[in-house]
DNA sequence: ATATTTCTCCCCCATTTTAGGTATTGAAAT
DNA sequence: ATTTCAATACCTAAAATGGGGGAGAAATAT
C-alpha cells in the first residue's frame, strides 16, 4: 500500500468542515493532515506537513480562499487547490482560476464526488461540477475567442466607425475622428446594424467586443 | 412522462455509432432520431428531427465535427452539441469550445458516464472529463487577463441594469426584465454613468465588458 | 435613535440616436 | 458599357437617451 495523499483543510463552517475532516480520514488512500477556519496563517499551517491537496472555501474571514490560492501557488505550486465554495457566480470562478485553482466544486457535492474530485486532482485533472464547466467554457468564449468567424461583411469604413463606437464616441466624435459629416457616420452606422442584426449602439458595442469582430 | 430527449449521433467508426445508437434508444428519457456516419448532409440529417442534443465526433471524412458544430450553432444555436473524440488535443479543446459545444468527452467514457454526461447537457451543464478541464483551466490562464481591480462600487440593482444594458437591451426592456419602471431604470443607469466616469451607453458597455464589471 | 444608503418613481428638457427615405460620386466588377 | 458597391451627404420624423432636479420608503450602518 503506498502511503496516503495529505489533505489540509481550510473551512469557517464548522459542521461542514469537521465532517470533511471525518470524510477524508475514512476514506481509503487520504489522510487529512490539518484543518483551518481561516487562512490567517496559512503558510505556517502548510509548512511540513507534506500536503498533496488543499481544500480551500472561499468565503473565509481574514484572508479570502482567492489569496490564499495565490498565496500557496505562488510559495508551493506543488500543492493543488481545490476550490469548494457555494459561490458560482462568473467572478468567483474567473478569479479561482486566475489564481491557479486545479478545480471547483460546490458545497453540494455528495461526500462520493468529494473523493472522486480529490482522485481527479491527484490524478491531474480539474473536477468541475458541470453547471462550473460550462461557465468557463462561455467565459471562455467571451474571453479568448478568436475573431468571429462569422462573416458580416462589414466595409472598411463601417469597421472604423464601429471601433470608434466601440471605444464609447459618440456620433460627432465619430465624425471627427473620421473627418467627415456626421450625416455619413449616421448612414455606415444604419448599415452596421443592418449588417449586425442590432438596432443599438449598446448591442452593437456588445457583439463587437464579445465576438472580437474589432 | 415526459417526452423523450431527442439525440442525433454523428460518428463515423460503425461499431461505436450502433453502440451509442443502443445505449441512447434504452436509456429512459432518450431517444436516438438520427445516426450518421457523416456530416455532409448536416442541415438536412436535423431539420425537422427537434433535436436537443448532437453526440458529434471530431475526425469524420468530410466536414468536421468542428467544422459541423460551427455550423449547427449558426444554424440552430438551440441544438447543444456534446464532441465526442479521441483527441485530447490544446488546439482541438480550443476549436471545440469556441465553435460553441456544450461539452467534451473522451470516447473512453463508460456508457453511464455518457448518459450523465447526456443528462449534463440537457440542464444546462458542460460536462467534461477532469482531464479536459484541466487543460480548459490552463488554456484559460493563458489567453486571458484578469478582470479590474477598479472597484467602482456598484450596487447590486446597478450591477444587474448594466448587465442588461451589456446585453444590448434598452430602458424599456430593462424595466419589464427587473419589473421597475423605466423611470427607475433610468435612475439607476445615471448613477452607473457616474460611478463609471462614463456618459453614454455605449461608452458604459464597453467598459464594463472590458474590465469585467460584470 | 439617527444618519446614510439604496431603491423606487416622478418631473422637465435638451440632445442624441434610430429609422425611413433620396442622391451623387468614384471605384470595382461583370 | 453597365451594373454593383462603397462612401459621401442630406431630409424628416419619431424614439430613446442623458442630465438636472426632487422625494418617499426601506434597508443598513453608525
Amino acid at each position: 500500500m503506498s502511503k496516503p495523499i495529505n489533505v489540509i483543510i481550510f473551512e469557517d463552517n464548522r459542521h461542514l468542515r469537521e465532517s470533511l475532516q471525518f470524510l477524508l480520514n475514512i476514506a481509503p488512500g487520504y489522510q487529512c493532515v490539518g484543518v483551518y477556519p481561516n487562512c490567517n496563517n496559512l503558510l505556517e499551517n502548510i509548512k511540513g506537513k507534506d500536503c498533496s491537496i488543499c481544500l480551500m472555501d472561499i468565503e473565509m474571514p481574514g484572508i479570502s480562499g482567492i489569496e490564499a490560492t495565490k498565496i500557496i501557488k505562488k510559495n508551493m505550486p506543488q500543492i493543488n487547490v481545490l476550490i469548494q465554495t457555494v459561490f458560482s457566480d462568473d467572478e468567483s470562478i474567473f478569479q479561482a482560476i486566475c489564481a491557479g485553482a486545479s478545480g471547483y466544486i460546490l458545497k453540494t457535492t455528495s461526500p462520493e464526488q468529494y473523493i472522486e474530485a480529490l482522485n481527479d486532482v491527484q490524478s491531474g485533472g480539474a473536477p468541475m461540477t458541470p453547471t462550473i464547466a460550462s461557465r468557463v467554457l462561455q467565459l471562455f468564449k467571451n474571453n479568448v475567442s478568436p475573431p468571429s468567424q462569422d462573416n458580416y461583411k462589414l466595409t472598411e469604413k463601417e469597421k472604423l466607425v464601429l471601433q470608434q463606437l466601440t471605444a464609447g464616441k459618440s456620433y460627432k466624435m465619430i465624425a471627427d475622428e473620421l473627418a467627415v459629416s456626421v450625416e455619413t457616420v449616421k448612414t455606415h452606422i444604419k448599415n452596421i446594424y443592418l449588417k449586425l442584426h442590432v438596432h443599438s449602439a449598446p448591442e452593437a458595442v456588445a457583439k463587437a467586443i464579445q465576438e472580437r469582430i474589432v
